[in-house]
DNA sequence: TCAATGCGCAACTTTTTAGTTGCATAAAAG
DNA sequence: CTTTTATGCAACTAAAAAGTTGCGCATTGA
């Protein structure tokens, strides 16, 4: 029932990348990503001026962004910036590329073969 | 506190691309979508044989997927079979790519800048 | 016809996530 | 030195997500 067997390298393959989708999936969380790539590091009180929620519920998203790499924090006198992390962004773009790639592989086998039925 | 206003067209923009974040930000629905991308539909059957999981539990995956349309259903027979669907795999590459190049140009910028005040 | 297969629906439990409030502390600014 | 600003931590509530079980029904195949 549960599996023919437990390949250890298996699920952990993707495993990988649903982190980081995760942390994109939810607005709040993909607002402020998409805010900070503009490069500009911000405060997590300026990031929680448009926010619509208090500053615990943005420092919380923030440190989801972070645990993920999708951004990075460092901390100047009493302020606590976030600046975007281009690096895991990049491997959702490569991962996402090959699925695209996978699925394009797949019409044109399809393709051919309808092409070769007809011929 | 709150915001300054809010600005309807502002807070929807990306909340759409986050549902498909979303749907992905689960590494077995990750894995199902990652199965289907070779272009053969599958039945819910088949795909909760290497789940580790109830077909039910299974069967509330694939309806989310297909609820952000990152999978398409039609049933056959005693079947339900869900396959593929690319368009919002499209989009979200498409964000991905858009907030990629918000980054690179900030870079570009940032390099220029350095560049002036060395010479 | 009868058994097996594939699903759907509904109710339920468990776990996570989102968000809040209250309080304490360090740094800046006056 | 006092106040304001920016943050952290902890405990808590509320709501959504993940997963289960039980049952009933339609399709398929023997």
């Amino acid at each position: 029932m549960p599996k023919t067997d437990h390949n250890p390298a298996d699920t952990k393959n993707d495993g990988d990348f649903s982190v980081i989708f995760a942390a994109l999936g939810d607005s709040t969380r993909l607002a402020i990503f998409d805010r900070l790539s503009d490069g500009k590091p911000r405060s997590i009180s300026t990031l929680s001026d448009d926010a619509d929620m208090t500053r615990q519920a943005v420092t919380k998203h923030l440190r989801v962004l972070e645990a993920a790499r999708l951004v990075q924090n460092h901390r100047v006198g009493r302020e606590s910036l976030y600046a975007f992390c281009p690096d895991q962004l990049e491997q959702a773009r490569a991962y996402l590329d090959q699925v695209a790639n996978r699925w394009e592989s797949a019409l044109m086998r399809l393709k051919t073969f309808v092409e070769g039925k007809n011929s």
